[in-house]
DNA sequence: TCAAAAGTGTTTCCCCTACACCCATGG
DNA sequence: CCATGGGTGTAGGGGAAACACTTTTGA
């Protein structure tokens, strides 16, 4: 208690503050596999190593709003601020995970082709600071998300059928799951709204095309997920 | 991603950086109740309100270390940066919430009387910046810990009888509990040890004292908590 | 012997899991 | 008519929830 008081008279203004950054495990699937967004770096420290994409949060600016105009599902993941952590100087960040649906992904993909890239979830290259470990606690919190919230939806384009929602599950769970089990317990949701439209041209029997309920989804926005920045 | 990757280019430097604060909502239970602690702020803004114990981060130190000198269970919370949450400059806080045991109490209470109070959680005063809004959330997710980790153990002292847990999940949770069925959740869990004493000299039938098992308790701290500061 | 909390089992219900066949289309 | 994935129901098992009485002590 004694140290708490003392620090709430600390005037930050003799002090050097630590730099803030904000970092963005970006997710998304290709080819029925889990991919990153990496990016190489191009100075010291750890010059060319992967990181994932992140910057400096400058005074009066939403990183958030910066980096995503796009409306992407974006979670805070976990602060990290080991002293250590960057050999340059004190630096916190702030860690996000960010689901962007395949049909988005051009957006991501336009940019300088060598220096972008996205890597198989599990395949990672060598990455520069502490960005392994934000990564492994991204996946681990994803797979958690996706068995008691409807997260996996953010991956899919706006309409989707019921086996490529599958697909997504088993994808990132990395285990097949039960045909009718699995629509059992989506259909159970309730956040599921059928377009009347079929998938037709296909080989086999039209699927269905849902789409996410809005209703529903305005519901889990607000379920205690909050934009800080 | 092109304003990603101008950020990655960014020299700190250059550019005036936010403040870092870490703040901490500390519980306990005193009478049956719920309590967070609340300091009264001595200075502008937002002077005599009441806050949430914190302090700005340091260019070298660990407030956790500094502020945690005892074993007490401390989870990060959220970091909450919105630009206009301090009124003095950019402030991006790392909240946490922290349990405290009842018997280890007086050090908390120890210090200049009328500055620091238990609240009951559920009559909070008007509170300093956007700590009403981190106290929620707070709240929010002790009940959601206490739903599927051991948590409530770090409420009690080192040994404490079956009822008496049941109370504090009782009192967070807001809804009696049956006591059959709360047994035999606890018990099958298998963290608990028999110390083998009984409370005696009661106006019943005495109570078994029970203590955490050292070595589950062990195996929890390992599961995904992590401290970066 | 009384008051007050400790301690103890069984039944019911619901949800999750396992499991196999017919359907609709394009080629 | 054939190949391919789409689409559908039911039975069984396991865990959570409901529920009431006996035990042990101090006064």
């Amino acid at each position: 208690m004694e140290d708490k008081n003392e620090l709430k008279n600390y005037d930050p203004s003799k002090y050097e503050r630590p730099s803030v950054t904000v970092d963005i495990v970006i997710f998304t699937i290709i080819d029925n596999d889990l991919k990153v967004l990496l990016i190489k770096r191009k100075s010291p420290p750890y010059q060319d190593f992967w990181a994932i994409p992140g910057g400096f949060v400058k005074m009066d600016e939403s990183l958030e709003e910066a980096a995503f105009r796009e409306d992407v599902y974006l979670e805070q993941l976990y602060s990290f601020g080991k002293p250590d952590r960057d050999p340059r100087t004190r630096v916190i960040t702030v860690s996000y995970f960010a689901l962007v649906s395949s049909e988005k992904l051009e957006l991501y993909a336009s940019t300088d082709a060598d220096e972008v890239k996205w890597y198989s979830a599990k395949d990672l290259p060598l990455l520069a600071f502490d960005h392994g470990n934000i990564i492994d606690y991204a996946i681990t919190r994803l797979r958690y998300k996706l068995e008691y919230t409807t997260a996996g939806f953010q991956l899919l384009p706006e309409e989707f059928t019921l086996s490529e929602l599958q697909r997504v599950y088993e994808i990132i769970l990395d285990k097949t799951l039960d045909k009718r089990n699995f629509r059992k317990k989506i259909m159970s949701l309730n956040i599921l709204e059928d377009t009347g439209k079929k998938i037709m041209k296909t080989l086999h029997r039209p699927a269905r095309l849902y789409r996410f309920s809005s209703e529903k989804f305005l519901k889990l926005k607000d379920s205690g997920i909050i934009f800080p920045f």
